[in-house]
DNA sequence: GTGAAAGCGCTAACAG
DNA sequence: CTGTTAGCGCTTTCAC
C-alpha cells in the first residue's frame, strides 16, 4: 500500500492543475469536455477516490447528515431509516446512524460523537433529555429534526405525530367495537408512555374502564415480553377482553399466548399492536394495528435538512403526518 | 448562530496555545493539571467540541469504522453490527454504517460513498462482487474484514462461517430425526443460496432424498414469503414433512401457514430456521434453528481492525467462527 | 474555461 | 510540560 492519491498527482497525470480536477469531478459542467474526459479516464485507471475529509473541512460542508437513534433499536424505526437513507443518498448526501453504546452517559458521549463530525443536519429520534446536550445542539447551529412525537417546544424542526392521539384512537376503537375490559401492554420508553396516557385519557371521556390496568415492560420490546405480559395481565385481570400493546412484536407475542391459552381472537380477546410491521398484516389473524409512516418520516426529514443546509426556506417546519389504525382481524 | 469555536478561541480564553487545549483534551496526560482544568473549564464553559474533521485530515486518522450491508438489511444484522458499534465505541472509534439506496449502481456506489470518509478499516457482510469494487477497495490499502461467510479468497481478514456447512448440518439433523421429505425455503442471496447447496450434499451423501425442492423468495425474506413458499411447496410436493428455512422470519410464516393449514409441528412437519432471532424461543412451538454469534463477529471484526490500525499485528486473521443448530420444538 | 494562491481547523514534529 | 511551525488535501476566491 502506498501513500494514498490525491488531485495533485492525478493534475499531474493529466496535464492540468489540480482545481481543474476538483472541479471535472465535482462540476463536470463547469470544465471543457477534452479535459474532463482526460481527467475522467486518469481517474478510472488509478481508482482515485476524493478524499471528503479534506473537502468537508474546506468547504464547511459535509454532505452527511447524522441520524441519532436511541440505545436500543429494535425493527420500529427501519423505514424510516431506509427512506432516510435513500432520500439523502438521491441528493448527494450520506446518512450517518449514532447508535448509543457509548456506556452510562450514553446520550451525552453519543451526541459528542456526532457532533465532532460536523454533519450538515441532524435527525433526533426521542432521545436528548439532558440539558447539557439540547445546549450543544443548539449552540451547534446545525438544522435539527426532530421525529417520532410531538414536542411542545421543538429545538427545530419537527416531523412527528401525536401519541397521545394514538392512544386516544386506540381506546376509541376498542370501545366502539364492544370490547369492556381493556389492558395495556406497554414499553417503558417515554413515547409508549404517552400513548398509554392518551389511552386512560380517552377512556375517562368516554365513561369507559375507570382504570386499564397498564403492564409496562423494558424496551426494546420482544415478543417473549407480550406473551409473559398477557399472562401477566390475565394473572391480575382475568376478565381483560382487549389489549393495546405499545409495539407489533409485543402484540405478536400477546397473539401467540393467547393461542397457547386458547383463547379465541378477536371473540374473546381483541389485540391492536402498533408500527405495522411487515409481518402485522400476514399474522393469523391478521394483526390490527396502528400505522406510522416512517417512509414520510424520513424523506420529509431528509428535505428539509437539505433544504435549509442549500439555503432553501422549509414551508412547515413543523409537520404532523399522523398515523392510521389499520383494521384487520385481530380486534 | 455564530462562527464555530475553533482551537484557538479556546486558546486565547484560557491563555494558553492551540496545542495545549488539543493535548488537554486528547491527552490529557501530557498536559499540567492547572493547565487542563483550566481549559476543560473553557471548554465546558462554551460547549466547545473538537472538528474532527480537520483532525482526521491532519492526523489521517478517521477514528471511524465503516460497515457495508446489502441493500436491503432486515433484523439479521442487527446482533453483529451492535457489537460492532459497541465495540468500536469503548476503543473510541466510531461506526459509520453504509446501507445502499444508490440506485441501480448500488455496490459500486455505495463503496465510493464509503471511501470518500477514508475510513479506518471497513467491515464487510456479503456484498462486493464487482471487480471495480475489490480493485477499489485493495488500492485503498485499508484493513478489511469480511464476515458471514468463508470465502476461498479473501480481500484482507475473515471472520465467518461455513453456509455450506449449516446447510449440510441441519439436512443431517433432520435424517436423524427420521423425517423423509424435506425441502427448502430460501432466499435469493448468495449466502441462502450455498446453505441450499450443502444442504443438498449432504441428502446426496446420506442416500436421501435426491433432490429437494428449493423454493426460492427475494430478500430480504418476510414472513408473508414464508407463509407463501409453504403454500407452493405443498401444493408441488404434498408430502413435504420437513422445512429449512433460511431465515427465521420465513420460518415463522411457515409455522403459521402450517397451523393454519391445520398441518401438526413437528409431527406432521419439522421446520427449521436461521438466525435465533430473538422471538425463536418464545414461538409456539419454539423454533429450531441455526444460531449464529453475531455479537462475536461484530467484537472480533471492531478488534481486527482496530489492532491492525493502532499497528498491532491481528494472529489470526482468517477466523471461522461456526454455527450451532438450537434444537427446540419445532424439529 | 483555467489556474495560482490561500486557508479550512487541527495535530505531527520539533525545539525549548 | 509547552509552544511554534508547518501542512494534511481539498475547494474558495480571485485573476486571467
Amino acid at each position: 500500500m502506498v501513500k494514498a492519491l490525491t488531485v495533485h498527482d492525478i493534475a499531474r497525470l493529466a496535464g492540468v492543475s489540480a482545481m481543474t480536477v476538483s472541479r471535472a469531478i465535482n462540476q463536470p459542467d463547469r470544465v471543457s469536455v477534452a479535459k474532463r474526459e482526460r481527467v475522467g479516464e486518469v481517474v478510472r485507471r488509478t481508482g482515485f477516490v476524493l478524499n471528503a475529509t479534506a473537502g468537508s473541512l474546506r468547504s464547511s460542508r459535509a454532505r452527511m447528515v447524522a441520524a441519532v437513534l436511541p440505545t436500543l433499536t429494535g425493527p420500529v424505526f427501519q423505514e424510516m431509516v431506509r427512506a432516510l437513507n435513500q432520500a439523502l443518498a438521491e441528493r448527494g448526501y450520506q446518512l450517518m446512524i449514532g447508535q448509543g453504546g457509548y456506556g452510562p452517559d450514553g446520550e451525552d458521549e453519543l451526541l459528542h460523537a456526532v457532533l465532532r463530525r460536523r454533519p450538515d443536519g441532524i435527525v433526533l429520534t426521542g432521545i436528548l433529555r439532558s440539558p447539557n446536550s439540547r445546549r450543544r445542539l443548539l449552540s451547534a447551529g446545525i438544522p435539527v429534526v426532530e421525529t417520532w412525537d410531538l414536542t411542545a417546544s421543538p429545538l427545530d424542526m419537527l416531523v412527528g405525530f401525536s401519541n397521545e392521539r394514538i392512544g386516544e384512537a386506540v381506546c376509541a376503537y376498542l370501545h366502539r367495537k364492544g370490547y369492556r375490559v381493556p389492558a395495556l401492554l406497554c414499553g417503558d420508553d417515554e413515547r409508549a408512555q404517552r400513548r398509554a396516557k392518551g389511552f386512560k385519557h380517552m377512556a375517562q371521556l368516554l365513561g369507559w374502564a375507570v382504570s386499564a390496568p397498564v403492564h409496562l415492560v423494558p424496551a426494546p420490546t420482544t415478543l417473549a415480553q407480550g406473551r409473559a405480559g398477557l399472562a401477566a395481565l390475565f394473572d391480575a385481570h382475568p376478565l381483560t377482553d382487549a389489549v393495546f400493546c405499545t409495539s407489533d412484536m409485543l402484540a405478536l407475542g400477546v397473539l401467540i399466548e393467547a393461542q397457547t391459552r386458547g383463547l379465541a381472537v378477536p371473540d374473546q380477546l381483541a389485540v391492536v399492536g402498533l408500527g405495522d410491521l411487515d409481518f402485522a398484516a400476514s399474522l393469523q389473524p391478521a394483526l390490527t394495528t396502528v400505522r406510522i409512516n416512517g417512509t414520510r418520516i424520513g424523506q420529509t426529514a431528509a428535505q428539509y435538512i437539505v433544504d435549509r443546509v442549500e439555503g432553501r426556506s422549509v414551508d412547515q417546519p413543523i409537520l404532523d403526518i399522523g398515523f392510521s389504525l389499520v383494521e384487520r382481524a385481530s380486534a
